[in-house]
DNA sequence: CGCCAGGCCGTGT
DNA sequence: ACACGGCATGGC
């Protein structure tokens, strides 16, 4: 699937962000929230210049919750994106490179310590490891859910990890062979390219061994 | 007007 | 250990 994917779309190479901390404020934003609307977030956070860990560390948080109100739970996410800055203060001298240069070493332990924070959980925390700290961590979204379940490769009682071990599963080859950044790079396209004909409307992207692959990912309810 | 969006969390069984 | 609703807003 993910050779016919980069065929027909790639190459992505992604996360539509300028700089790796404002990856870390989208994966926060975006969570069931259409990526429009963090646009607008993103916007307002940069033209009060607080798109930054000594910004958001500065601003009230009834000032910080405005700037992000177009993206929704604007009071979980503003508290969330606070913890991560007293996080990143706490442990890595507000320095998020350091936690970088932590993640690429021990991405578990990374891993556990992001998923220890409020408004974080396994998607969020993988999607900062991959995209914002370039660890190999593979993304599990509802799209990509929705692929799984509908091709009926597991069975509708998913959860996360499952579906996140059959993802990686596919990737078996480069795990065992290729060196860590190459592995980050093949799971970042792969990613982006669920997230890409997630986005677009086309009901089916592909035949894969004369198998439909990915039809209809806007239908949430049933396809 | 109803459904959906690149989830997460607290609560009830 | 699950399932289930709430969280907030904007686009279509």
């Amino acid at each position: 699937m993910y050779d016919h994917l980069v065929e027909r779309f790639g190459p992505q190479q992604w996360w539509p962000a300028k700089t790796a901390f404002e990856v870390v404020v989208g994966a926060y934003l975006t969570q069931n929230t259409a990526w429009t609307s963090v646009e607008r977030s993103i916007a307002n956070l940069e033209a009060r210049g607080v798109l930054s860990v000594e910004g958001l560390r500065a601003i009230p948080e009834d000032e910080l919750r405005e700037l992000i109100r177009p993206s929704g739970f604007m009071l979980r996410k503003a508290a969330a994106l606070r913890a991560f800055v007293a996080f990143l203060d706490a442990h890595y001298g507000g320095d998020l490179d350091a936690l970088r240069r932590h993640a690429l070493g021990a991405a578990p332990e990374v891993r556990h310590s992001l998923l220890a924070l409020p408004g974080v959980g396994p998607e969020t925390a993988d999607a900062i490891l991959l995209y914002a700290l370039g660890a190999p961590a593979m993304v599990v979204d509802e799209y990509l859910r929705r692929i799984v379940v509908r091709h009926r490769l597991l069975p509708e009682q998913r959860k996360y990890a499952e579906i996140q071990t059959l993802a990686q599963q596919a990737f078996a080859r480069d795990r065992a062979r290729a060196k860590p950044e190459e592995l980050a790079r093949h799971y970042n396209e792969f990613h982006a390219l669920i997230v890409q004909i997630g986005k677009s409307n086309c009901r089916r992207v592909a035949v894969c061994e004369g198998c439909p692959l990915a039809w209809d990912l806007k239908n949430a309810t049933r396809s």
